[in-house]
DNA sequence: ATAATAGTAAACCATATGGTTTACTATATC
DNA sequence: GATATAGTAAACCATATGGTTTACTATTAT
């Protein structure tokens, strides 16, 4: 069934590994959220937050790690961007699920059934 | 900025974690393709993993945990079905981001950035 | 030159993850 | 009743997470 190899040993699937990891923290949703507004340096980033800054700093590591932000040094300053096309990515793995969330169960969905999805 | 109150504090929030959280491990992934083809007994889910019995029980606790999938239980056989509801609340999340996927950055962009993106 | 600012690095700690093996419970079969 | 089957429980282990504090580097400002 779905992908005969190993379960998470492709790329794709340590991309999704790292992704949904990333976002399974309330602080980087609020990082990710806040990027979403724009860039920001990392002091700008962590003001809001109860928590230290290298805690944030970690964050963000975490989330440069899952492709989600970019960084840009210049001085002392690093200032952080959103990413988005991991979350296209897991955006995309979640769909494959989006015929099961209207649970009409009809014929279309009888087909689909009988279909692979896909790791 | 987004969600004054605390970063993760809402049920919702909690959701997210344990969904996100859940979805960031291949086996588990894997666990809700073979779902998505249909009901199983834990035995069933598990012969494909090499992997101890109880290590695939653990996971599908996780699962089950974060609300993914539904377990009935008759005899001795748990049957296991997906309960895709959480994956909706997570697109749902996702999409809100969806406006930064294509990096067609026209006025329309320009709108929503002005816009908030809450937690 | 001195001091303040931006940020990482490193050491440390508590708890969570992901796996194992062994033991156990409960149901089904012979 | 004896045995096999389905599955969890519990104890254990290694590593990862998420946070802290202290120390350090590098840049900017006075």
């Amino acid at each position: 069934m779905l992908s005969s190899s190993q379960p998470g040993a492709s790329k794709h699937g340590q991309n999704l590994n790292l992704v949904f990891r990333a976002l399974g923290d309330p602080t980087r949703r609020e990082l990710l959220a806040r990027l979403s507004k724009g860039p920001a340096m990392v002091t700008e980033l962590a003001r809001p937050f109860d928590m230290s800054l290298p805690a944030v700093g970690k964050h963000l590591r975490i989330l440069e790690n899952a492709g989600l932000i970019r960084r840009t040094v210049s001085g002392r300053v690093h200032q952080c961007a959103l990413s988005p096309l991991p979350l296209k990515t897991a955006g995309e793995w979640l769909a494959k699920y989006t015929q099961f969330w209207d649970e009409t169960f009809n014929s279309l969905n009888e087909y689909i059934r009988d279909d692979n999805v896909r790791e």
